[in-house]
RNA sequence: GCCGAAGUGGCGGAACUGGCAAACGCAGUGGACUCAAAAUCCACCGUUCAGCGAUGGACUUGUGGGUUCGACUCCCACCUUCGGCACCA
């Protein structure tokens, strides 16, 4: 390990910060036994009120610091108090088990995945349960079982049965160091998304195992609106994502043999200024063209160049653009024009149908292309009031304007700006009339490419065979089970489990004959997408879950996780719930109805990471502190979407409060008597009284809110008030600390259940008690303080009871002495009276 | 470049539907307790000007405009930060 200041030893931390006055570590330990011995976070068999509460599962990869405690605490809280407001609430965890990163340890270690990967799960659930998150674990789950993995089996043979699992070979993206193709959401900027890896990612051309999920495309997108318990900023990255774009398809023809050249473009309305076209240097027709003409060799050896790029230097911004002129030419459909054909590495294979018709007057990629090559550039849109001359343009023009030398259509005005629309609608609508092309719509998103060439996954039931072609193992046979004798996990760039005999040799369902297994595994988000189903019926073997139990409980009311799945496991998880529920397997058509995502927590400027060694971690931060202490530390920072920045003062002020709660109850005895009785309050008394429900009323909704940073400063306000309340014998007092105890109840749990159990010796849990509420009768005071304002600045205070008309108002601020002052001789022309708020004094003239 | 979110004291952050900006916490200051310190408790604590002082005035929610009796909140323009997408035809 390199030295390093900022992050500290594992278990050797010295915190700065005092550890609470009262045995927390302790008391924390009695309450965790007492929960999991009475079973209070068991889950209701037939829930009447469901609410199903669910933070992201983990990739078990060691220890767990404050970044995971905090995405598990926020779940808590709700999970505790929707199941203090009466609701049966299924809360459950699980494990996302496979993955690279065991068999790298495996690897490093030279031991096997499973036992790295059973050793971190164990070390994860040590560290929830020292946090005191209440799951239910007889639910558990973990993906690397084959009990899991099978129905992972069954279900892609469900999907391939209704083509939706399908083989094809592509230009992939293959990373190198972890020695596997990658799905598109796995590419970050050209780079490996996997934190401890981002190698630069290359391309390959394999055939591979696809999900279909462009079939759900529009459904995908259309279903974004209807999310409206998501964050606006995911639902706009899904979006993006699958990125629709209408246009139409219209096919130019090939010189010489008169081939069909289908081109996508959103532009119609500047057909009349093509003057070149380009395909894809991986387009299947790019070599084809080339075939048998002069320029043969030196074409193939330009794409052979271009393609072996890697990614990164070929997305690069600002790159100089290449391309390489076939010798042919195509005609253009709408006037009959000749134009040549290039191959040009910034058209893509994969969006829209490889290959471009090229309009440079009015596309800037286009235009920078026809200048380097000294093609021609047309101009057929023109600014209003302008007349471009394609000699003189330094840049395209993209912007609406009036079409020209474009047939049927000179004068009409066009573009993508909101004038132009009508225009390009009216070309479109032109273009299927004469037959040149039809409507389409094109999707950013690309099929899902699940074969991984590694180890640690689920197998793919799949078996080739020399005679029957690929043919599916039958669903009785499942699982596939992942042959646990190898020695070697390190793939040599073909797939680990071909080297595994026992496993890769098979014979064939169909004929009998010799044939072998798919040698690949699934790509680890397949678990994933569909484990929130799998926790309402964890145990059933016949089934990846029963109807009714998916039905019972689904959707998720409540999903908490990291904002960096945006694009991948959430919309892979809305695409299997769709794909399930056409299954006929459930009922629902998305999994989630309320979805908040967690901000990073930092440590020193540095977001927390196990990979890197960077964190504050719970086995030795609740060992000193307590797991309260780790809760409030991570709620009370900040909201709970935001970034927080985890230093030694957050944890002074927490234990300060947790240290000061624990003594206001040091020396009390169980609790005497119950509400108060308000025909015997002193004013004092009053007063406290109407602050507790103040107090009780703000817990509630910044909680619902999802405001647990405003509902705990509400706590520490009411204890402020109970520090200085003099009558430590008053029932109001004594009632005050009744209350707080459930308003503690979510967010530092073990406090709360030993305070309530200290108050009512005789009681059960504290989480089987209902979350009271406020008095309605004492929510406001009875006088309210209103600010005068003279043009609108703070002059004056009046006080006034609660209700008071404008009339009453007005007369109170007006006689009031500050006031009468900064009205001096203007004069009086307006009073705005706001019942209960604010009185604003308007004077006549110019006054100040 | 496009899309989205945000910008408030020394710091983390509050503020209902347009109605007293800065709740709560940290840090800081003063006091109590103590032989002393820590811990604890109580009080103060946006900036600036005038005043010995009590107090009073001005200013203040990224910048500049606007709407309004009144704007952290709504509108327009701009700046900055963060996040996403990006040769997508």
């Amino acid at each position: 390990m390199t030295p390093d200041s900022q992050s500290r030893p594992r278990g050797a931390e010295s915190f700065a910060p005092a550890a609470p006055a009262y045995p927390a570590r302790e008391l924390e330990q009695r309450w965790q036994d007492y929960w999991r011995e009475r079973g209070t976070f068991r889950t209701a068999a037939e829930p009447k009120r469901k609410y199903y509460v669910l933070e992201m599962f983990i990739y078990p990869s060691g220890d767990m610091h404050m970044g995971h405690a905090r995405n598990y605490t926020i779940g808590d809280v709700i999970g505790r108090y929707r199941k203090m407001q009466g609701y049966d609430v299924l809360h459950p965890f699980g494990w996302d088990a496979f993955g690279l990163p065991a068999e790298n340890a495996a690897i490093e270690h030279g031991s096997h995945p499973a036992k790295w990967t059973f050793e971190s799960i164990d070390l994860c659930k040590r560290n929830l349960n020292l946090m005191g998150i209440g799951y239910d674990w007889d639910r558990e789950i973990n993906t690397c079982l084959p009990e899991y993995y099978r129905w992972d089996q069954w279900l892609f043979l469900r999907f391939y049965k209704r083509g939706l699992a399908y083989r094809k070979e592509a230009l992939l993206n293959w990373c190198p160091k972890c020695r596997t193709v990658l799905a598109n959401e796995q590419v970050i900027d050209g780079h490996c998304y996997r934190g401890t890896c981002s190698a630069a990612i290359e391309k390959r051309k394999m055939t591979q195992w696809f999900f279909r999920i462009t079939a759900y495309a529009e459904e995908l997108l259309r279903d974004i609106d209807s999310l409206d318990g998501w964050p606006e900023s995911v639902r706009t990255m899904q979006r993006n994502w699958l990125g629709r774009s209408e246009g139409i398809e219209l096919d130019f023809t090939l010189d010489r043999d008169g081939r069909k050249l289908p081109i996508f473009t959103t532009r119609p309305d500047t057909l009349w200024g093509v003057t070149f076209m380009a395909l894809a240097p991986d387009a299947p027709l790019a070599e084809e063209l080339l075939r048998g003409g002069e320029r043969e060799e030196e074409g193939r050896e330009f794409i052979r160049r271009v393609l072996l790029k890697p990614e990164v230097e070929r997305v690069a911004e600002g790159r100089d653009k290449e391309g390489f002129f076939t010798g042919r030419h195509a005609v253009n459909p709408v006037n009959g024009e000749k134009v040549p054909v290039y191959i040009a590495d910034f058209v893509l294979a994969s969006y829209g149908t490889g290959m471009i018709m090229a309009v440079p007057g009015h596309d800037q990629r286009d235009f920078e292309f026809a200048r380097k090559y000294g093609i021609p550039v047309k101009v057929v849109i023109q600014p209003a009031g302008q007349t471009l001359r394609p000699e003189a343009l330094e840049a395209a023009w993209t912007e609406d304007g009036v079409m020209t030398d474009s047939g049927p259509f000179d004068g009409t005005v066009a573009g993508k700006g909101p004038e132009g629309r009508a225009g390009i609608e009216r070309v479109r609508g032109w273009v299927e009339e004469q037959g040149f092309g039809r409507r389409t719509v094109n999707y950013r998103l690309k099929d899902w490419l699940i074969s991984r060439q590694r180890y640690w996954g689920a197998p793919i039931p799949m078996i080739h065979c020399p005679a029957c072609g690929v043919v599916p193992v039958p669903e009785e046979q499942l699982p596939v089970v992942l042959p646990s004798n190898v020695r070697d996990f390190k793939p040599a760039g073909t797939s680990v489990l071909a080297s595994v005999k026992e496993f890769h040799e098979t014979t064939c369902p169909a004929c009998g004959g010799p044939a072998h297994r798919d040698p690949d595994t699934m790509d680890t988000f397949v678990n994933s997408s569909w484990y929130m189903a799998r926790y309402t019926d964890p145990k059933n073997d016949r089934l990846p879950f029963g109807r009714e139990a998916a039905d019972a409980w689904l959707p998720i009311d409540e999903y908490i996780g990291g904002i960096e799945h945006a694009t991948g496991h959430l919309i892979f998880f809305r695409f299997f719930t769709k794909v399930m529920a056409d299954l006929g397997l459930l009922s629902h058509r998305e999994p989630c109805r309320v979805l908040h995502t967690q901000g990073m927590v930092s440590l020193n400027g540095r977001t927390m990471s196990s990979s890197k060694n960077v964190g504050v971690w719970v086995g030795p931060f609740t060992a000193e502190y307590g797991a309260d202490a780790a809760r409030l530390a991570v709620l009370f920072a900040a909201p709970p979407d935001k970034g927080m920045d985890w230093t030694d003062e957050l944890v002074t002020g927490v234990v300060r409060f947790l240290n000061r709660v624990w003594r206001l109850y040091e020396d009390r005895g169980p609790a005497a008597g119950g509400p108060p009785d308000p025909d015997r309050f002193t004013p004092a008394e009053r007063e406290l009284y109407i602050r507790l429900n103040q107090a009780h009323r703000k817990v509630i909704a910044d909680t619902e809110a999802f405001q647990f940073n405003t509902a705990i400063a509400a706590q520490m306000e009411l204890l402020n008030h109970l520090y200085t309340f003099a009558d430590r014998e008053s029932p109001v007092y004594h009632w005050c600390l009744d209350r707080l105890v459930y308003f503690l109840a979510p967010f530092a749990p073990h406090l709360a259940e030993e305070l309530h159990h200290r108050l009512r010796p005789e009681a059960g849990s504290l989480f089987d008690e209902r979350f009271p509420e406020p008095d309605a009768r004492f929510l406001e005071f009875d006088t309210v303080t209103i600010p005068v304002q003279v043009n609108g600045k703070l002059r004056g205070r009046i006080e006034a009871p609660r209700g008071s008309d404008g009339q009453a108002l007005r007369q109170l601020a007006l006689a009031d002495e500050a006031v009468r002052a900064a009205v001096g001789a203007a004069g009086v022309r307006k009073v705005i009276v706001v019942k209960d708020r604010m009185v604003n004094v308007v004077t006549g003239k110019e006054s100040s």
